[in-house]
RNA sequence: UGGGGUGUCGCCAAGUGGUAAGGCAACGGGUUUUGAUCCCGUCAUUCGUAGGUUCGAGUCCUACCACCUCAGCCA
């Protein structure tokens, strides 16, 4: 896998690059800001690759902060399994891992030069006078009674708000901005809030704590962050960003700039609904390989540079759109089909004979990991008794099932021989239950020598050297395109067979597979084997992503 | 319905006044010890709509339409 770095050519690529031109900055600062309430997800995927991508692009740095300004919803686990997913994309933050709360202090000064400044007041309206108070889309909001008290009665009530003389909910600082702008996010918004709550980062050292809009920005400047991308979501919030950096004695001028979030079909990716999918058990957890989520993604399989490749592929603009699954898809196979060394699994076993072999015949082949990779070889036991897959033979030759071993047809087993059916038998159902074979001589290597060359080419196991595997088959796990944009519950459309565990006959250089190696099973798909539950002794893989497959095929 | 934003092929996306890149998907064909991969080919006289400016408009102007987004002491 090498590690090139794409080069892109989006709307911000363009602004720094003119920042960069101009001599605006002589070298760029990024971040990547989440806040460590959940598990991250394709999404952030793209969020991250970008911030990390531009700095990379442009010889700069990345910084990571967590944006914890909520401590009631955050947690050090969360924290954890961010830090482990950003590395695992591949991407590395510049210095120690930052916390919105290392500037709690300069935050609560700056909120006191505020107040001095007689831009910011103690407000004791309750959240619902609050929202009262705020107005509405169309009509302007009312100055709060309490906007014109003293910088004297300010700095009083805001100094025993910090010593927790007030309950939660009594008294919140607020921005003295305009309550008639059209814009909600102006009118007076709140700075620091009560929350008699222990924090992850600083204990118990506060009991009041800034919001969101009050720390992002200054977050920025303090990092030097040149440049601080965001999702079109916040761009209502610029004014107001913009408006705490004008007005505070910060170090720096950073300017926000907002793209387009990702949407995916097939796919959810609130929060809320992923929760709900772990909650009522729908999934095993974040980390299900049916989950969207970094981890969820890895444990199906997905590489990092696939993932990369992605987020490469579609882009970065202001506009909403809905990529398909189908993008994503691509950029997994290519990368696995590039990387991923092949082995054979047998998934529904149908035995075949082939009787001019004697009983103790056993041959040790030589089959390449890759086809075009040096990734070696390894042995595989070729004996009298094979598996084939049931859907490899047919009773009655057609042009359709050309490629199939039937009556009379030839076919080569993979990296073996060539047979020939010559019989088979049935139980009372009428299917198939095994197959009798003839082995074509000297064809190992090479065509057959009265040159009736096979159409078709099977996968195989030996049946006396196979082990058993267990084999997660993963498909989508909504059965509509937008699941979350429906009139009815998202719920409604689960796939109910999005998970289906199988037992297959593998080959057995496949019991020494580390976890979380991948493997292109032939003519079946891309595994990987699971990084929890596989096992020396007892194998189990999950099914990244099918082959794509010829169009009349699946339809048969 | 006030503010902000977006509209280029089924999907993503270049395009910055000079005559519509690319990728995904799809569809043909070739190679192949994986019906995979790989290779070759096809796929927007037209850029939300309607006017206008210009020798020339996806790009400039005007109006309209559609969709997204904002009323947490969440981020």
């Amino acid at each position: 896998m090498t590690d090139s770095i794409a080069i892109n050519n989006n709307f911000i690529a363009k602004i720094i690059q003119d920042d960069l031109d101009s001599g605006k900055h002589t070298k760029i600062v990024t971040r990547f800001p989440p806040e460590p309430n959940g598990y991250l997800h394709v999404g952030h995927a793209k969020s991250i690759c970008l911030n990390f991508g531009l700095a990379k692009q442009f010889g700069g740095v990345c910084n990571l902060r967590f944006d914890d300004t909520n401590p009631e919803k955050e947690s050090q686990e969360y924290i954890d399994a961010i830090k482990e997913d950003v590395n695992w994309l591949g991407f590395e933050w510049e210095g120690d891992v930052r916390y919105a709360s290392d500037y709690f202090d300069q935050l609560h000064e700056w909120a006191i030069h505020l107040i001095k400044e007689g831009k910011a007041y103690v407000c004791d309206l309750s959240a619902e006078e609050a929202r009262e108070y705020r107005g509405t889309l169309t009509e302007p909001g009312k100055n709060s009674p309490y906007r014109d008290r003293s910088v004297e009665e300010n700095l009083d009530l805001f100094e025993r708000m910090r010593l927790g003389e007030f309950d939660e909910g009594a008294k919140a600082l607020r921005a003295k901005i305009d309550m008639a702008s059209p814009n909600m996010n102006m009118r007076d918004p709140i700075m620091y809030r009560i929350r008699k709550a222990h924090h992850h980062q600083t204990a118990d050292k506060w009991c009041i704590y800034p919001t969101y809009d009050y720390t992002h920005g200054q977050s920025d400047a303090i990092e030097g962050i040149t440049h601080s991308v965001c999702t079109l979501e916040f761009e209502d919030h610029k004014p107001l960003y913009d408006w705490f950096i004008d007005n505070l004695p910060v170090p720096a001028q950073p300017k926000q700039y907002e793209f387009g979030r990702l949407n995916l079909d097939y796919t959810v990716t609130s929060k809320r609904r992923l929760k709900l999918l772990v909650d009522e058990g729908v999934v095993s957890g974040w980390n299900d390989p049916r989950m969207p989520t970094i981890s969820g993604m890895r444990r199906r399989g997905f590489t990092p540079a696939s993932l990369r490749t992605f987020c490469d592929m579609i882009g970065v603009t202001r506009s909403d759109g809905m990529v398909e699954i189908a993008m994503l898809e691509h950029a997994v196979r290519t990368d696995l089909n590039n990387n991923a060394p092949r082995a054979m699994a047998v998934i529904n076993p149908l035995k075949v004979i082939i009787e001019n072999l004697d009983d103790d015949h056993l041959e040790m082949l030589d089959a390449a990991y890759h086809h075009e990779l040096e990734l070696g070889t390894r042995k595989i036991p070729f004996t009298k008794e094979i598996y084939i897959d049931q859907a490899d033979f047919k009773e009655e030759y057609s042009k359709k099932f050309k490629k199939k071993l039937t009556p009379g047809n030839r076919i080569r087993l993979r990296n073996s021989y060539v047979i020939e059916a010559t019989d088979y038998e049935k139980d009372a159902e009428g299917n198939v239950t095994l197959v009798r074979a003839q082995l074509i001589e000297d064809t190992l290597g090479k065509n057959p020598a009265d040159d009736i060359k096979p159409k078709g080419v099977v996968h195989w196991v030996s049946a006396s050297h196979a082990k058993q595997a267990e084999l997660r088959m993963y498909g989508r796990l909504f059965t509509h395109a937008s699941p979350d944009k429906t009139d009815g519950d998202f719920m409604d459309y689960v796939n109910p067979d999005s998970l289906q565990v199988v037992t297959a006959w593998v080959e057995p250089a496949l019991l020494d597979a580390a976890p979380e190696s991948n493997f292109q099973f032939e003519r079946e798909g891309y595994f990987v084997a699971d990084r929890y539950d596989h096992k020396p002794g007892s194998p189990v893989f999950n099914l990244t992503i099918g082959l794509r497959e010829d169009k009349e095929l699946s339809q048969g």
